[in-house]
DNA sequence: GTGAAAGCGCTAACAG
DNA sequence: CTGTTAGCGCTTTCAC
């Protein structure tokens, strides 16, 4: 037998642990047991050890993650299910994507991203992405409904991110939309604006319906009633804020402009900012403009907005994930969390001011 | 043997081919043969393809990936390496990722991101991306010396995007950096600026560099000189940004204020409009600013900027690197390019205007 | 201390 | 037409 003559492989083949071991003239699984540092590793000569060692380094030896996985049952990769439109970037992905990636890096986890083109429609992907590859998924934003949440796979670990319905076994996380949409409002009716156009995320959306009852809490707990037609529903993306907005206000020509528009985030606000530039409007002179969920958006246009934890959304459900999967495997005990949500908080912008005092009509 | 009842598995337990077959009353590679609709499978009688299927459907059963992969040799899975700072995310990523996985996903290939804290201190991971979980790898905006790009793995086809040096036998995609710059500063000069401050990239970024070489080229094509100390370096962040310009004009105090500031790229770009807003400086009445990459930051904040088309860079990289795959596993031809370099072109923007006339000094 | 054997879930090449 | 066998690369258990 060629034991001592580390024969190189045609570029294209990865060193196996069994060349290792050939390599090394020890069998294969003295290779892994020195390579994995395991207990038994302790029970190996420290002569041949080293030679183990040394030819591992020669060949570059890496052990192989779909292997190990198989046995393992461990892949050390964490999904992350979400949305992700062709024309438009998704700034609150990339948030949230960021801690979850940070998070897990930590924790050794790597991050496969899954994109769906829309949860109903693709729903019946989820379950193929739950194959083995990753030991873990994170749902961003879905929208499921109760049949589509109860075909959810259930060997792997599930957590969903402002999900739309509790789903039985899924942790949720979410922001408290309420509170920080009524935040905001408040503070727009004590500065004095009246007039306060809300331009909403979808109907489907739970997270956007919240916002537009915190809208409407605001007004009742100031004793006041928004507007007829002061709430308007869109799509969470910059051109929707761009066409609903443009589309508002050509129905309302010849009425009073509002005072402020408050978009059901930022992607919506910046399009309506495109729209008040272009029609030469002054913000927030003459009329102020919010958003929702303080994206590197809001940042970089100024804009006052809600500031929702996404990051920390991202991170807390990476680790949450990992302790679900650590669970699973019997290394650790199941989190005992069901439904976390964390507060919401006002960021100053220039986009925000006082009412204007004359009156303007839309044009 | 119980091969009849298809005994229900505890949950945290996927159904397995064999549990098909058991369920079905075959044997295992009946039901995979059947289940992937191999040529094999046409010698299956109807009535147990039927009785295979049906099992299969009420197990739920899904293929095992890395199962699968450990015979295919392939996990349909692409990497993106890449860069992601802890305090400020990179929308240049998010641009190029999306490409990714938008012509991954149509190819069939998910995408998992490796996310590095520096090129050159953390060089050693890349191989152990390449451990199987991957198909090929793309380096995004890879920053290696000569050594650390010797040890890239050759066993896994790898893909780099504006890279800093041409690595042997991996693919480089690229935009024009010297010809935006250039025609960038072309057509600031052509509007009159004179004093047109460049804030680059870092030093050892090579994009960075060809930014400068067509700043400069600009200048020299024009039988101008830009004045002494109007180039700097920094990090390509907006917090770089925001601190350099800061420091510059500090040092600067008392001189002619620059009539423009091209900036390395839109995050430096949005950081400098940090600074000059909190300055009470009008853009573009007073200083013209502008960056470069046209991510959705120049969207937001309507700067005028060089557009590299970063989404078309990440498209392509995953097309030719799922053809190195596919050559690779002999099923294909091997893409036979190299070196692609994609043209830019400018973007018109609010924070473009023309020169002052008036002189206006740095406090 | 070390090696042999079995199995993770799947597929491919054979016999029956 | 169907079932058996072997093996992908690794780990774990158990003899030696």
């Amino acid at each position: 037998m060629n034991s001592s003559s580390a024969k190189p492989r045609k570029p294209g083949h990865a060193a196996t642990l069994a060349d290792v071991g050939r390599a090394a003239g020890v069998s294969a699984m003295a290779a892994s047991a020195v390579l994995n540092g395991a207990r038994t590793s302790a029970r190996i000569s420290d002569e041949t050890r080293e030679r183990i060692l040394e030819a591992a380094r020669q060949l570059n030896y890496r052990p192989n993650a779909t292997a190990r996985a198989l046995t393992s049952r461990r892949m050390n990769t964490l999904g992350l299910a979400t949305t992700l439109k062709r024309e438009e970037l998704n700034q609150y992905f990339l948030e949230v994507f960021s801690g979850v990636m940070e998070a897990g890096a930590e924790l050794g986890q790597n991050t496969t991203v899954f994109a769906l083109e829309d949860w109903h429609r693709q729903a019946a992907r989820i379950p193929a992405f739950c194959d083995g590859r990753i030991d873990g998924l994170i749902l961003l934003a879905p929208q499921l409904d109760e049949q589509e949440a109860q075909r959810l796979p259930d060997h792997t670990p599930i957590l969903s991110i402002h999900s739309n319905v509790l789903i039985p076994g899924v942790i949720n996380l979410e922001p408290d939309d309420e509170a920080g949409a009524q935040a905001m409002v408040t503070r727009l009716l004590g500065m004095g604006h009246r007039r306060i156009l809300h331009l909403a995320g979808p109907e489907h959306s739970l997270g956007a319906r919240r916002r537009v009852q915190g809208y409407l809490r605001a007004h009742a707990l100031a004793g006041l009633a928004p507007p007829p037609d002061y709430v308007v529903d869109g799509e969470f993306t910059a051109d929707s804020g761009r066409r609903r907005l443009e589309q508002w206000l050509d129905q309302h020509r010849g009425e009073e402009l509002p005072q402020a528009i408050f978009a059901g985030n930022d992607s919506m606000a910046i399009g309506c900012l495109d729209v008040l530039v272009a029609r030469g409007l002054q913000v927030p002179q003459q009329i102020s403009l919010v958003g929702f969920d303080d994206t590197q958006l809001a940042r970089s246009a100024r804009l006052a907005t809600v500031r929702q934890p996404l990051r920390d959304l991202g991170q807390r459900a990476a680790r949450l994930l990992v302790a679900s999967v650590d669970a699973k495997l019997g290394e650790g005990p199941a989190p005992d969390i069901t439904n976390v949500v964390l507060p919401t908080e006002l960021v100053d912008g220039a986009t925000l001011g006082a009412p204007r005092s004359a009156s303007l009509l839309i044009r």
